[in-house]
DNA sequence: TTGCGCGTAAACAGCTTGTAAACAGGGTGG
DNA sequence: CCACCCTGTTTACAAGCTGTTTACGCGCAA
């Protein structure tokens, strides 16, 4: 029973993405529910319309983070309904958004374990920003993980981990390096110069700066010594770069690409090793 | 987050009187404030009445668990007064209590990270129950980690005693130590200092603040003491810090994982440093 | 061919971290 | 009530790493 409480909070947290948030809504006014949809909708949250008190235990499976529930739906007597669900479920968000009511009846509800107690009629705006308040709370809790592991090519991009990898050898990034991986691979376009600093410095380029280029070689460098038949970021000349994995299908005829050289790993062997033999 | 307890400063996982907590009155109705105090003083709840907007800065030493505020007392420009609080204490419970507003303003509020928003004239009996309902939330928060103990390499954490061994053998770390290990050890991901410093300390970090990096030295040293063959704090430059139990294969090649910080000089100096020397 | 864009390399400056120690405040015990 | 001890905070300095800048030469496109 309390278990089921815990689930709801830690466990889908773990299994979805990490700031997505559920919220469960309990209310008949097909209008303001609809208002309510939209707007969660426009916070990339998922939410779940149930139809009436559902109870405690049938929550469980649907992981909800925070339900909203207007009274009225459930009947003359939803003390006992409330007070299940803050006892069964004490790490759910509760809010109550319902009728004009009496301070004692809000009290009750408030001692009972309800977070918040909005009245009707409401701005859905309003009623949206409560909710969010009450798992701001609920989150500061938690300690969320990153997002899972990424596959591109023969390299595994760690969020977590703020590293990426071959197997299990790290490709040793450092920290701009390793965003600019992030970027160029969530971007499956090709992004302009400026467009990468900014993202990645987070201020505008200014006029003459070569640090992409500069950074761009150097990832290119760890990431052909890592994973030395892969190809993972192309040149558009005059615009910018993309980023895709290919692998090297020997060396047949494909001089169409804009495959940037390929130096071999370290200093000493670029040395000895004629450019064009490796093309 | 910040504890009414006997010592200083105290996070969020902390656990001295759990029950007591502090809540700190910006109002100059004073017969709602008496009202107010009455009803906290039968709570058993600390209270501190304010004088006007006092400063995040002036609020920490006072170790409030939430503020109530009319925001009519701050002044014209009280958005970044809230701003502020909001942004430098992140923890504090923080509820505005005042004269009929609208649906702007709150929706504002609420953004700011202000948790609820109750209008003036209110039954002083239930603004103490939304204090509550928030106070409620954020104890959820701290009692959470306190399950069973756990074990690490050779570390074994227990939350119930607030201490860490190896064997029978007490680490003896501080309460900062120990909270300090606790979080790292319950993020399976790499921490920012920031985020360090919030969950610990309670508050927003300043800017140049190396107090994690202090602590982070001081788990290492006494880690390192009672667990000599194992790494467990991990640093990534220009990250954070990550908690990752490792065996020490024999020092013979050093392998260069993803692990960024090395600390062989280290453990000749613990070698030689008695053990009073490490507290 | 020419002009400009891009790859390459290395030097330098600045920042980040490890380390140690001094300092301050509160708590405890005499 | 006072002195000592324990924590936590702040500061300073050194070492290492990273990011930036600059220079040079090649290659692409007109």
């Amino acid at each position: 029973m309390l278990e089921a409480g815990v689930t709801s909070a830690e466990g889908p947290i773990s299994l979805k993405a990490p700031g997505k948030r559920r919220v469960g809504i309990v209310d008949r006014d097909s209008g303001f529910v609809q208002t309510l949809r939209k707007r969660l909708h426009m916070l990339a949250w998922d939410h779940h319309v149930l139809s009436g008190a559902v109870t405690p235990e049938a929550l469980v499976p649907l992981h909800l983070n925070a339900l909203v529930v207007d009274v009225t739906v459930v009947g003359t007597d939803y003390w006992s309904y409330l007070e299940q669900l803050c006892t069964r479920l004490p790490t759910l968000g509760l809010v109550v958004c319902t009728a004009p009511s009496s301070v004692r009846q809000r009290v009750r509800a408030l001692r009972l374990g309800v977070d918040a107690w909005v009245t009707k009629p409401c701005h859905p705006e309003e009623l949206v920003c409560v909710v969010e308040a009450v798992l701001r709370r609920q989150r500061q809790a938690e300690l969320l993980p990153a997002d899972g592991p990424a596959t591109v090519g023969e390299i595994t991009i760690r969020a977590d981990l703020h590293q990426a990898y071959v197997g299990e050898r790290s490709v040793d990034l450092t920290v701009r390096e390793f965003e600019l991986l992030l970027l160029l691979s969530k971007a499956d376009r090709v992004l302009e110069r400026g467009e990468i600093y900014e993202r990645v410095w987070g201020f505008a380029m200014a006029h003459g700066d070569r640090s992409v280029d500069v950074f761009v070689r150097k990832l290119r460098q760890k990431l052909h010594f890592a994973s030395p038949s892969w190809t993972y970021i192309h040149t558009h000349f005059g615009v910018g770069y993309r980023f895709a994995p290919e692998p090297d299908h020997g060396h047949s005829v494909k001089p169409r690409q804009h495959v940037s050289n390929d130096s071999d790993h370290q200093v000493e062997q670029l040395a000895t090793v004629p450019a064009l033999a490796l093309r």
